[in-house]
DNA sequence: TTTAAACGTGCATAAACGTTCATAAACAGG
DNA sequence: CCTGTTTATGAACGTTTATGCACGTTTAAA
């Protein structure tokens, strides 16, 4: 009856469940399609994830289930599924064997889900709800850098963290910006987030920033870098059209998810 | 029965393992096709390696064994409430403005989400589970160590781990026994987490260690120290007095919780 | 209120499954 | 060289499981 191919049941399963933690929904049609069942399969599937304790039901398709909101793990909530297609276009990078960072921030959480775990990938990060996300997903490996870890930005950053990071050069770098601005390049909310960021940036080989529409056209006080500096910024695909011009970079260096 | 040109059981069965460690999963007919033997046979060699430990079966096939060990997710899950209460005793130790190391372990991430969140605590810790947890935890201040994180133990240990502790000296520390003895101390099951958890040990002013029952009497392979090296041994209630005697410790060092 | 999409249920089907038995090679002991 | 035993396998049989489809119901949005 099915897949010489195909998914496993398991598998497909287990798919889903990872879908949900890395986004806030996952919709029925969309995975009937993806993993070419019926939906009516995909629909017991979710039943049964449900039944489990493992999603949300709702109609058209389920949500996971709700942590107890805390401080920062709300905001990470925030626009979830937007920045979850910011990070699979970031993830779509990667390649074998390389060692990746992934700066603070809930499109790098998403991506540290996201990542694909056959690539033999190292993690690197300086954020403990990240490196937690990564130590969760058996096929990758994990640097942490320490240090004085900031309540608000979620990672370490300071001296030591700087230390520690001048000892690292990562293949690749996902920086998460706070605020992108064809003229003011990228910047931070604060001022050790921005050096840190920085040196990041310098250390690695490929330079990913990612931003959603929000932070377009919009400067922070600490400066990080100017675009130039980076080798993709990965923005969404209805950024309007004034603003995608505003920041003065083209295909291949500006990539819309 | 078998054919001369044919495999024998066990290299056919060594290469099915050898193929759950590559790749992601198995399919029962594929297997029989390659291995020119009726799927009934593969079935039978599935079960077998199941019932082994070898890997899971699933219907259509099998897929490896999700780690070598239990994922460690599973096994924070695992006799949580006990550890709770462990932990609850280790935590009436906090005291003003301390630093508080957390090593590895279940335990002691109950205790990050039970330390007393008015008392200007900063907690440091190696492990990204607890670091994350005592992240969300707004009355806490927290420093990482950074370092390659082993995936067993759930925490940064080795070479440049060791060298960021050696600049650490936390007022007390709750260090994760994975086994107790009275002649043999408490001991580890990874080399360099022992050789982390001696130095956490000496560099903390307060030693307290904890263990559930089933910990108490065993030894693992890798000795960290004499119990004679920690102010406080925590252990539960009930553990049965043959056993707490073979500890040759008393009051106030040995703790019930 | 209307309507189309999503839903659950029951059913049919074929693949996958476990069990039992038969066969024949491999083995052991005389 | 016999003879009985063990072992690996495949075949036969009934059972379970995963899936898709049909059909009537519910839902949410227009």
């Amino acid at each position: 009856m099915q897949h010489a191919t195909g998914l496993l049941l398991d598998e497909r399963q287990a798919e889903i469940r990872r879908r949900l933690a890395a986004s806030d929904r996952v919709i029925a049609g969309d995975l009937a399609q993806e993993f070419q069942v019926s939906e009516d399969t995909i629909r017991r599937d979710l039943r049964e994830l449900a039944a489990a304790g493992q999603c949300i039901r709702v109609y058209g398709g389920a949500l996971p289930v709700p942590t107890p909101d805390l401080p920062l793990s709300e905001r990470y909530r925030a626009n979830i599924e937007r920045k979850r297609r910011l990070a699979m276009a970031m993830a779509g990078f990667a390649e074998r064997g390389m060692t990746i960072f992934l700066d603070a921030g809930s499109t790098n959480l998403a991506a540290a889900h996201l990542l694909p775990d056959n690539l033999d990938l190292t993690v690197a990060t300086h954020a403990p709800h990240i490196a937690a996300a990564v130590l969760d997903r058996p096929g990758l490996r994990l640097f942490m850098i320490g240090g004085k870890v900031d309540a608000k930005v979620g990672a370490a950053i300071g001296s030591q963290s700087l230390k520690e990071l001048e000892r690292l050069n990562p293949d690749m770098a996902f920086i998460g910006a706070c605020a992108i601005d064809g003229a003011a390049g990228v910047s931070a909310f604060d001022a050790d987030d921005a050096e840190f960021k920085r040196l990041l940036t310098q250390q690695s080989r490929i330079r990913l920033v990612a931003a959603i529409n929000e932070k377009i056209g919009t400067a922070a006080p600490y400066p990080v870098l100017p675009l130039s500096a980076f080798d993709h910024v990965v923005i969404e695909k209805d950024l309007d059209s004034a603003k995608k011009a505003s920041l003065s970079i083209s295909e291949p260096a500006l990539v819309s998810a």
